[in-house]
DNA sequence: CAGTGGTCTAGACCACTGA
DNA sequence: CAGTGGTCTAGACCACTGA
């Protein structure tokens, strides 16, 4: 137990949100008080209640104090599995399978492809994931060749697109939808299931700046997925 | 323009990550050295620093220096709405039934129900979310009397369960698993869908420490509803 | 108008670890 | 073993704002 002081400071005062010993409304020692208690300079306190801020745990303010915040329909953090890591993580084996691949324009009456890639050209990528020989997830993605123009020559064949695009784009800002949908007659194919049967779909939108780099649709087999999103105090839950 | 100079600092190193201009593996200047180009102190470059750790676009290493971390398959913040806010942000017109309410000990048979509850009282509840008449969602919960005792005189047809419980349970810890299914008969009726159409199917557990708090599973009409989530720099892409 | 938080300074000692 | 980040100190000035 050599936690740096200013990290046991705001788990204590974590614990005593999470339990309720201070309740939502209630006050929080000032800075200065908590100096004195814990016998440490300014700044130290400072880390420690700044860290609770932007968790979102207290409301900070000035002249009046640091309060418990009210608890919020919150944001929480949800996980965003690698598939291939995923799979193997559970003991199964992983592949792949490209579907088809396709240069094109964007078509001029779809906004959202235009929004992509403006005037220039996309590949058109479709492909299923497959733990154990089973298909689960089935994905449809465009890839704008103006910002990722190295994906022209790239076998995505031999690399799934979502991990080649990993390797070959630096860091991309993301938007996720996620919802429920039934599956169109070729989806139902690709995935083995019957047209109708319940997907989870997750559309997600990449891009650089104001710079579209890519856009997939990804169908997961219902019965054999889900997302898991998490609240609470960091590592572990006990 | 008055920004705090922490603040300008890092936001000037997340903008060069995010454009590529530093490469993943790419070794920022040390603090000194920025310390040095903004005439500032150490504390102040190392609040910028700290915060793009935080936020995983970093990797600090003693001796070594700070780098750019390989975009990993990162986790991305997911927006927890309140369905009564989110329908009249929308201009409609939210209603919630309650259908069922009953109270019993948990089922020895249900590991989940007896981590819950232990051996005290539950309350079960289930109930129907209205957008401008139309049902959207349908949710089955249960309450541990244990940990709320004032839910048992709770009026959950005048103030909808989820609300309630925000009002009269300060902060907890949840986990949210999201997925799709088909309706089930029951719930078809109460959603007016047909049975088997597509489902979100989201399902949370809640709790203070270790006591279990609620545990909440609800259906969402998949044509009509979705989640978000997004990674990216903070407020404002604009 | 006084107390609070926001920010910043110019130092310090230390642990770590890769050149 | 020297340079890096991790942490901390003991101050400072300021803006804000609610008693």
């Amino acid at each position: 137990m050599s936690l740096p002081l200013h990290e046991r400071i705001r788990r204590d005062l974590e614990a005593d949100i999470l339990s309720g010993r201070l309740a939502p409304g209630a006050r929080l020692p000032t800075e200065h008080a908590l100096m004195e208690a814990h016998r440490c300079s300014r700044m130290t306190v400072n880390k420690a209640l700044s860290a609770l801020a932007v968790a979102g745990l207290i409301d900070r303010r000035k002249r009046a104090g640091s309060f418990v915040a009210r608890p919020r329909v919150h944001s929480m953090v949800l996980d965003i599995p690698d598939l291939e890591m995923e799979v193997e993580r559970r003991g199964g084996r992983y592949r792949y399978a490209l579907v088809k691949r396709h240069l094109r324009r964007p078509r001029p009456a779809d906004p959202a492809e235009l929004q992509l890639a403006g005037e220039g050209e996309l590949i058109e990528l479709e492909g299923t994931h497959f733990a154990d020989g089973l298909p689960f997830a089935f994905e449809r993605r465009l890839i704008s060749l103006s910002a990722v123009p190295e994906a022209r020559d790239a076998d995505f064949a031999q690399v799934p697109p979502g991990a080649w695009l990993l390797r070959h784009v630096p860091w991309t800002e993301a938007e996720l939808h996620i919802g429920a949908v039934g599956a169109e007659p070729g989806v139902a194919g690709q995935l083995a299931i019957a047209p109708g049967a319940p997907c989870l779909m997750v559309e997600r939108r990449t891009w650089r700046g104001r710079e579209g780099v890519t856009r997939v649709r990804q169908h997961f087999v219902g019965s054999a997925y889900d997302l898991v999103a998490r609240f609470g105090p960091e590592p572990a839950p006990g």
